[in-house]
DNA sequence: CTAGCATTCAAACGTTCGTTTGAATGGGAC
DNA sequence: GTCCCATTCAAACGAACGTTTGAATGCTAG
């Protein structure tokens, strides 16, 4: 605190976020109670409410520092893919790629609160709350257009509601390996360093969701009811 | 209510944790008050106190119910399906619909709170709170090994983290499908009666889990850091 | 009919919640 | 110095929370 040179534009909004990221992550949304998140960033208790308004449009601060830039990437990624591809469309793996990446950034950010964010968003996906989940589908709407558009020239074979579910499926995996913690110490001990080393998990995560959106199909789902 | 023959044995216990199954699968944990819960289930306020002992015990009370013989019945359609098979080890999609049964026979259970539990469930296994994590945690141990084992005879070829990490994936892919309500309906209109219809839906996740966990292991990853 | 017991009930308990208030604070413009 | 405005602060607000209490209720056994 001695050689504090300039000051910072919004020091408090910044330590609100901070401490909300972390303690919403820790104990979800109604689990965090205002004091303890002030008394965490080391804020007075009115300064939530004069900064953001209310505790809601704080949770959507929350959400909004983090998922706008990270769903542009997004959109640069599949650009850049497209763009490099050489047949008429990239393979489902380089979409699937372009998709992951910029989460897994995230997750490297170590000191940042990158990580943080990743497994809140990640048990977000499935919040009770409706007004929430709207707001996460709502940031998630074009995105989803333009990757299943990709995925459908990728796969061009692939029925079309047979490629919803894959695609639901393949961000029912990305959720639940960013927010679940104590699953795979459960299967078997696992080291939390090699929990997060990105690099592996994203070359395990492109594997796995690869080879299920491109599984050929059984004979057996024609005959459905 | 004109005929009544019979009392049943603990009609009030059992109106309780129906109403809990689908208030806690709508609103979650914290989001649903006793006022709201015991409103709902046509009882007094003070009756889930007297029969349950507290807000906590009612939510285990919930999970014990229906997930104890759920996993039970993993284990016998493990067993099942050890006995049959015809070389030393189930396939690997046998060990799949193996796990997968029970929970899909919960889906088509309508008129029951099958359905309600089961996304209920979907959402707890990425729940904020630490205790109700523990408590599933404690459930799934028993049955985590025995699947665990299977998988790694059904795939001697694969290393122990990589199978431990795709274990992972699996229950992910089937927790948030579960759980998930809106996000299928993001990605493309979807009907929801497809959306549990359980044949259609075992197909599928079969289908994509199985290609998942066999997937072949590219070179690079064992240039890990 | 009566005594006993499990259950139900209305009312209140103390606590904690998100939010609001009005005064105090402190740095820049004139 | 003096005004101004954004920000911080301690204190309090009413509402809602999970839980407890003690009396009322209704069935069952003797």
């Amino acid at each position: 605190m001695a050689l504090r040179a300039v000051k910072p534009p919004h020091e408090t909004r910044i330590r609100i976020l901070d401490a909300a990221e972390e303690l919403f992550m820790q104990h979800g949304f109604e689990g965090t109670s205002m004091r303890l998140l002030t008394g965490k960033a080391g804020v007075n208790l009115a300064a939530v409410n004069y900064h953001f308004g209310s505790k809601h449009a704080l949770i959507e601060a929350v959400f909004r520092r983090r998922l706008d830039p990270m769903n542009a990437a997004r959109l640069v990624e599949l650009d850049k893919v497209e763009a490099e591809c050489a047949g008429p469309a990239p393979t489902p793996e380089a979409v699937i790629r372009a998709f992951l990446a910029p989460t897994l950034r995230l997750i490297e950010d170590a000191k940042g609160g990158g990580r943080n964010f990743v497994r809140l968003l990640g048990r977000t996906y499935t919040e009770p709350a409706k007004p929430i989940r709207q707001l996460i589908g709502q940031m998630y709407a074009p995105i989803m257009h333009r990757y299943k558009t990709a995925l459908e020239r990728a796969l061009p074979q692939m029925p079309r509601d047979e490629l919803v579910w894959r695609i639901h499926f393949m961000f029912g995996t990305l959720a639940y390996t960013l927010a679940a913690t104590d699953t795979v110490q459960l299967i078997a001990g696992c080291k939390p360093e090699d929990r997060y080393d990105a690099r592996l998990l994203e070359q395990r995560l492109t594997t796995f969701l690869t080879a299920g959106l491109e599984a050929p199909l059984k004979h057996s789902i024609k005959k459905a009811a």
